[in-house]
DNA sequence: GTCTATAGAATGATAGAC
DNA sequence: GTCTATCATTCTATAGAC
């Protein structure tokens, strides 16, 4: 008892406390969740194992917050292209597809990390509901495209989730594997893949004008 | 030394072990990763948990061993279609992805536990490997559609693995949630937008004439 | 008689209820 | 915050195969 703590206090360890998350993502987005151990995450912080505990009650619960806040930052981007962006709903859904993929190839660690590096169960659970964001703003720019007439009649969530799920696949293996000077090549297939998927009709590639078939 | 297994003790060791492994299965199917107890499991295959711990050194050596039987069968199945099954690649897909979704509608529980469902990492691990499969699988048939000239030009990789992606996630909500007599319906979705997904000309649906926009 | 498989309780860790 | 229930894993004693 006898003892509150003045706002000074609450600030520096508040503080403190997002420090300790920022660079406990950047330890995750370079060595994956597996490698990450309070040690190493307590050390890029540049503060002691104990006070990492400090903060937070489990490295769990350490990993649910990284995991949140970094997945939070994407679909906060990828949306507000999706949802605000400029153009008609299936311009947005060519610029949203192609934001999610070259933010991902951009930071490809944090990328794996979020959409399909193991991990226990409770960032499991995080991941769920992250995809589940993904297909909810996907599913509105879907209807819009339908409304508008710009795209065929469909089952919006359905394609919703066969894009989230797509995109996220397709992001695997570069992510983790090879992949250097192709990623924009990558991008280009990616958002014709998903243009496709939701049955635009396809458009002559800007950069690349090879007739099909 | 001075003792050796005599083939009736191994024979009789191998048939508890696979019948450990297969009342694991249904347990997980029914419960999921989550609520399938060492103690439960061991209930359910009829011994004690020593004897599970006879079996294999961890909860999560089983969790794997129940994890690569099952999605084998599944990859076996539908890779059999997709490779040897009748008709012309662009026909295979559809078939390939209809066995798949029926298959997981049918088991949905264990499909969702294969598909999605937050599990320890070297479950995720397998789980990785799983989806990999899928991808080699329908990659060689999308590269076949694409020779006999009924795909338009593509990467076949990319195509595979969005495939992959697309219809891992559009299962996961039914199978976690509401979903009943859609059945049939959601699996003509999801071949619908497969197709598209990998170019293919659409087809006039087979029990809903409705014409689009 | 020696070695193994089994059952079931003991142990230590963790999470949820109160 | 404390208490309780439950978990994975280990330990011990017994039954049974060699």
């Amino acid at each position: 008892m006898a003892y509150r703590k003045t706002p000074a206090v609450r600030d520096r360890l508040d503080a403190a406390r997002e420090h300790l998350i920022e660079r406990a993502t950047a330890v995750v987005a370079d060595v994956g969740w597996a490698n990450a151990s309070v040690t190493t995450v307590a050390a890029a912080a540049g503060m002691s194992v104990g006070s990492v505990y400090q903060h937070f009650a489990s490295k769990g619960a350490l990993a649910v917050e990284v995991f949140r806040r970094a997945s939070g930052r994407e679909v906060g981007v990828v949306g507000e292209v999706l949802a605000h962006g400029t153009g008609d709903p299936v311009e947005r859904l060519a610029l949203g597809v192609g934001v999610f993929a070259r933010r991902a190839l951009e930071n490809r660690g944090l990328a794996y990390a979020l959409l399909a590096a193991p991990a226990e169960p409770a960032v499991g659970r995080e991941r769920l509901e992250f995809r589940r964001r993904y297909r909810a703003l996907f599913a509105a720019v879907v209807r819009e495209g339908v409304a508008a007439g710009l795209l065929p009649a469909q089952d919006a969530d359905v394609t919703a989730a066969a894009l989230t799920g797509a995109i996220g696949e397709v992001l695997v293996d570069p992510l983790a594997d090879h992949g250097e000077g192709s990623a924009d090549r990558l991008v280009a297939e990616l958002v014709a893949m998903s243009l496709r998927c939701a049955g635009a009709p396809p458009v002559a590639a800007s950069p690349d004008p090879e007739g099909p078939s």
